[in-house]
DNA sequence: GCGACAG
DNA sequence: ATCTTGTCGC
């Protein structure tokens, strides 16, 4: 294993938080995410929450907005249930929103704060990525994921001869979009489907452009050893300077146009993912990419459409 | 009101 | 990422 958190279940540590809320009590979003290791999680925390609704024995109905109304993407009926269960526990709960004092919060969370570790690993890591050119300019892969709540639909397309090939793969996430933790989300996926590609992987998302210059291309090039290069559809961070993207007084990629901006993950230099891809693509999103995200679409339509009917 | 964050 | 019909433009 190349990451000591690449398969970490953050969907099962949410629900072992939440199960220390005693009956009688709450906890705000933020709360569940600073244990969880970092504030920025509090709305993902709101989609676990949404994801699990229908998880036992887990007391999802205690964890509240920090003004105490209900959140987490509830249906009216849902909101009927959670309510008459806070009151069944004590609690005053008036349309929607928990009328709470300080001695109703619980902070007392007992954690490893697997975010903050994660956010170690990935400095760590990002020592282990490679700007030295080492990559095909002609056999050229892309990986995509889409989603039904937390199941996952990837696939990975590439093209052979004049035709495009695509293969899928479905599974649960385990865990949730975090800004600056999409690699431990969708490196899973890529993982199963593009182990054995020998060509360059352009992956939907960011190398270099990230906080802590390790993003999911960047993950994927070092543990699969394979050149690969980010390509987000909007900025993540850094500010933009004649279409050069600047972080911390570092160039970490380039705006390819106003919906396309890369950055190199492993084995290419920021300047030669620029040349290759305008040179490929002529300031076009790739077309292999449009390619393995219709895929996936088309695998979840089929899919839902399935799990439906059964 | 601030801040604004890949998918 | 997802929710969603018709409509505008090439
Ligand atoms: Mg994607």
């Amino acid at each position: 294993m190349s990451s000591p958190y690449e398969d970490f279940d953050l969907y099962t540590y949410f629900v072992e938080l939440v199960k220390q809320i005693p009956e009688g009590k709450v906890a705000s979003y933020l709360e569940i995410a600073k244990a969880l290791g970092d504030p920025v999680a509090a709305v993902s925390c709101a989609y676990m929450q949404s994801e699990l609704r229908e998880a036992q024995n887990v007391p999802l109905h205690r964890v509240v907005r920090a003004s105490g109304e209900l959140g987490g993407y509830k249906t009216i009926e849902e909101v009927r249930g959670d309510t008459a269960r806070l009151r069944d526990e004590g609690l005053t709960v008036r349309s929607g929103k928990v009328k709470f004092v300080d001695s109703h919060r619980f902070t007392d969370f007992e954690t490893e704060y697997p975010l903050e570790k994660m956010k170690g690993e990935q400095e760590k890591l990002s020592e282990r990525v490679s700007m030295d050119d080492d990559f095909d300019e002609d056999l050229i892969g892309a990986v995509d994921v889409s989603y039904d709540g937390r199941k996952g639909y990837a696939a990975f397309s590439y093209a052979e001869d004049d035709e495009y090939i695509s293969r899928n793969r479905s599974m649960d996430a385990n865990f949730p979009y975090i800004p600056g933790f999409l690699f431990y989300r969708e490196y899973r996926f890529i993982k199963q489907l593009a182990r054995n590609f020998g060509g360059t992987l352009l992956i939907d998302g960011n190398g270099l452009i990230h906080p802590r210059f390790f993003g999911l291309a960047s993950a994927t090039g070092v543990f699969l050893n394979k050149a690969t290069i980010g390509v987000a559809k909007s900025l993540l961070l850094g500010r933009v300077k004649h279409n050069w993207v600047l972080y911390r007084d570092r160039k970490i990629g380039y705006v390819l146009n106003r919906n396309t901006i890369i950055s190199p993950g492993h084995r290419i230099s920021v300047d030669s993912s620029v040349d290759f891809m305008i040179g490929k693509y002529n300031h076009v999103y790739p077309e292999i990419l449009k390619i393995a995200h219709n895929s996936t679409v088309k695998l979840r339509r089929e899919q839902t459409k399935i799990l439906e009917a059964s």
